[in-house]
DNA sequence: CAGAATCCCCAATGATACTG
DNA sequence: CAGTATCATTGGGGATTCTG
């Protein structure tokens, strides 16, 4: 629920997802935690970005404190971004997600109907 | 990183957030994870939803397994939606996405980095 | 009341060329 | 190599109207 990307949004879910809101941004953490890459190593990993979204997500997520850009003053440029303390606890939260996810990917594709059923409220369940 | 809707991603971490992804999803569940709710309640509950775009939600819900669409053959009609039994698994998820989503609103609107830990459970949606 | 059908706007993304 | 600048495309989503 991407929501508004740009203003701050009161609810939590919002602001979580619009750090990790991008059409790239979830395969660039991947790369990420596994190791600091440059930004042609990451752009050559991430077959179909272009150069301009690649940048564009990786400001954001330096902005957002996830990514830490190290630029070393030579010629020709040479950056690198790895993920920061605070991008770490991020992880945890990402594989949650990807856990689902792959729960998911696995019922949709085997089309079982058993999901189908309707459940009692709750809240206390959670 | 909402991606596309449309079409499947084999990346676990994007076909979960497609199905969350939509500006009203989260509010949605939130208010369908207390109680079964009447499509004109659920409208009510909503403050700014329009009715398009409600309905549209609860279709791609109801496509996704998440919630259950429970139709009386009255005059006038009456539909009830509620969350399914495989809509409950994502509860846990969105609790963990909102937890985190607490600490960096926290963290964003105050000063640097004092993110406390408390945590308690869900938003404040308006 | 539930929801389908239309029209329209805009932010996100893509494509391409350019700069230091 | 890293990053900018422009233009074109697109799909989400808001507003409105119509129907069973």
């Amino acid at each position: 629920m991407p929501v508004s990307k740009k203003e701050i949004s009161p609810c939590p879910i919002d602001a979580m997802l619009s750090v990790i809101d991008g059409r790239w941004k979830g395969t660039i953490l991947w790369r990420l935690s596994e190791r600091p890459l440059r930004t042609s190593e990451l752009r050559r990993s991430i077959p179909g970005i272009t150069e301009r979204m690649l940048i564009r997500h990786l400001q954001e997520l330096v902005r957002d404190g996830i990514l830490v850009r190290h630029q070393e003053q030579t010629v020709p440029p040479c950056v690198r971004y790895s993920i920061s303390k605070y991008g770490l606890t991020l992880v945890p939260v990402l594989e949650v997600i990807c856990a689902w996810g792959r729960n998911h990917l696995k019922r949709t594709s085997g089309h079982g109907r058993e999901w189908s059923q309707a459940a009692q409220p709750h809240r206390n369940v959670l």
